[in-house]
DNA sequence: CGTGCACCTTAAAGCGCTTTAAAGGCTCCC
DNA sequence: GGGAGCCTTTAAAGCGCTTTAAGGTGCACG
């Protein structure tokens, strides 16, 4: 015998299948009776409701589009665990992948013109109206990005750098250097984190031009100057750099002292070992979804901020600086 | 005005929906004249089928259970592949992991449950009979893993380990240790492929204890004795095994030479930069999908078994031994 | 000129679920 | 006793596509 239908639940139950839809998606209307007696006879049957006829009926097509920086490692993690988290919710995921600069814009067209009822975009740095126009052609949320008028959710990026700072300066450094990413919101955010701790501390910040990837880190080795202490934007770049540091017989961390930002699983492999500022991927999946979620069942209409804590993550590449030791 | 219905594209087209359907779909039927005006109104219009729609009435759920080991960093280069090859197809992914030995079965059940119209086993180590016996419920492809009796993707284990013990010998080795990866057909297949080339050389083959994780390839480092080369199962247990030397004091290449399999991203990383065998995932994720396409479409009935050539990839971690060095 | 046949085309019946308008039952009150 | 008004329940009409059986058409052949 087949699989259970709605009607056969409807049968069991000794009800319409109307009713029957109504109690299982959780609908006002349904008597606590019935409600009962539906719950009742669709455990018993082990009923499953088919997607497909749901969505149809529904008029939706439970896809997220989410635009990635394909060459991002840490956007590889996200769109991982947002395959995972969609996936529970009942939503199917489509993947536009922008490489430079403006190529979002023309991703965004591919996965509006293929039915996505909402936009995930994965460290924006568009436009802010742009965003917000696009925001009224399809709902939207900028994660790991900031802009305002349009939903975002994303990890205090300035206090993250800030406490990366603060943990090489506690341990005694002084000649701290920041390899920043480059242009972008989040770069910045973080280059300033870097500064105000320096700052606070009587310290002069000096900030090395860096980037996102290995080869942006492991550049960015040869202007370290007299510098025992390194933040670095992220992990690509700080494991870039620490394979060029470790290529020209500098001990890390008996020499010089490295943090990343994302731990990414780069950072966290045997070999790398890095300290570095953890982005909490999942609860960021979480709230960006929630968001989705909450618009598209027109919970919710004002502007949503999510902006979650960073957390420290000492590893084995951050240690007093050599003068400090013995 | 909404998207464009198949509806629509007939009435442009000046035929039925059913003529438009079997047109896009490539069936039978529909005279060429039809055909051509068909696809113009389709592309004119700029029509998408709904896939909801479409499934429903196929009475197809466009699901694909997959059983992973998730531990297993091979794995999940295999499900990332696959998710990206299956979201090609127009199939979607359900991931039902295991962990030690036979919860393959609970996952399996679970999947079935779930409407999945196909199974993609990851390095299954079942028995073939009970293979053999899902195979009858529910089509069912082993990747990388052996059955006979069931469709299967793999990669020719035993060359592989061959290729990367001869690799060893040719440049000089005569001490070579194989760590193996414990119970399983592949492993015993790999473990196979080392003690033929050792045999064929001449020389005497020593297996060591090893396993799946980081873990047990440090444990192996223990048992090298005086061996100058090392093929290790897996990569995880080789990049074990390499942290484990290292901490030793053992320089690679320098003292020891060090071959791992699976070419995971692991081992491209510039800090391990392990010569290994690499597998092709998305070879073998392309035919596992093509072997369940197929089966679905009702074009196959025989078994299918498709065995790919590995490929070593030589990077760092191997050399000359000592000896024969100046 | 009918017939028969080979091809095309299409009307229509779903697929399993949602949704809405209307029916059905109650209670309550005048 | 007869509505009015309210809460439940349900019949029925789709959602957009596939599929099949039946209906044309045109052509060769007798």
């Amino acid at each position: 015998m087949s699989r259970p239908r709605l009607a056969d639940v409807a049968t069991a139950a000794g009800c319409s299948t109307a009713s029957v839809s109504l109690v299982l998606r959780g609908a006002p209307g349904p008597s606590e009776a019935t409600r009962v007696r539906v719950l009742a006879a669709a455990e018993e049957l082990g009923y499953r409701p088919d997607r497909a006829a749901s969505l149809l009926a529904r008029r939706r097509s439970g896809m997220l589009g989410v635009v990635t920086d394909v060459r991002s490692t840490f956007h590889s993690e996200l769109v991982e665990e947002l395959l995972a988290a969609s996936a529970r919710r009942g939503f199917d995921l489509l993947i536009g992948a922008r490489s430079p600069a403006r190529d979002e814009e023309r991703a965004v067209e591919t996965l509006i013109d293929s039915r996505c009822e909402a936009l995930l975009l994965l460290g924006t740095s568009s436009p802010g109206e742009w965003l917000v126009a696009l925001d009224g052609q399809v709902p939207l949320v900028a994660v790991t990005g900031r802009a305002s008028g349009v939903d975002s959710v994303r990890v205090d990026d300035e206090r993250g750098a800030r406490e990366a700072t603060e943990h090489l300066l506690a341990l005694g450094h002084r000649a701290v250097v920041h390899v920043d990413g480059g242009p972008g919101t989040i770069a910045a955010d973080r280059c300033r984190g870097y500064e105000r701790a320096m700052t606070a501390a009587g310290l002069e910040p000096r900030v090395v031009r860096g980037g996102h990837g290995e080869a942006d880190g492991a550049a960015a080795a040869a202007d370290l100057g007299a510098a025992t202490g390194v933040t670095v934007f992220n992990d690509r770049a700080a494991v870039g750099l620490l394979d060029a540091l470790v290529r020209a017989g500098v001990r890390v961390p008996g020499d010089v002292s490295v943090a990343g930002f994302d731990d990414s699983p780069l950072s966290r492999l045997a070999h790398v070992d890095l300290t570095t500022v953890s982005q909490d991927v999942p609860a960021l999946v979480e709230h960006a979804l929630d968001l989705v979620a909450r618009r598209l069942d027109g919970e919710r209409d004002e502007v949503g901020e999510v902006v979650l804590a960073p957390r420290l993550v000492v590893r084995g590449t951050t240690a007093p600086p050599p003068c400090a030791r013995p």
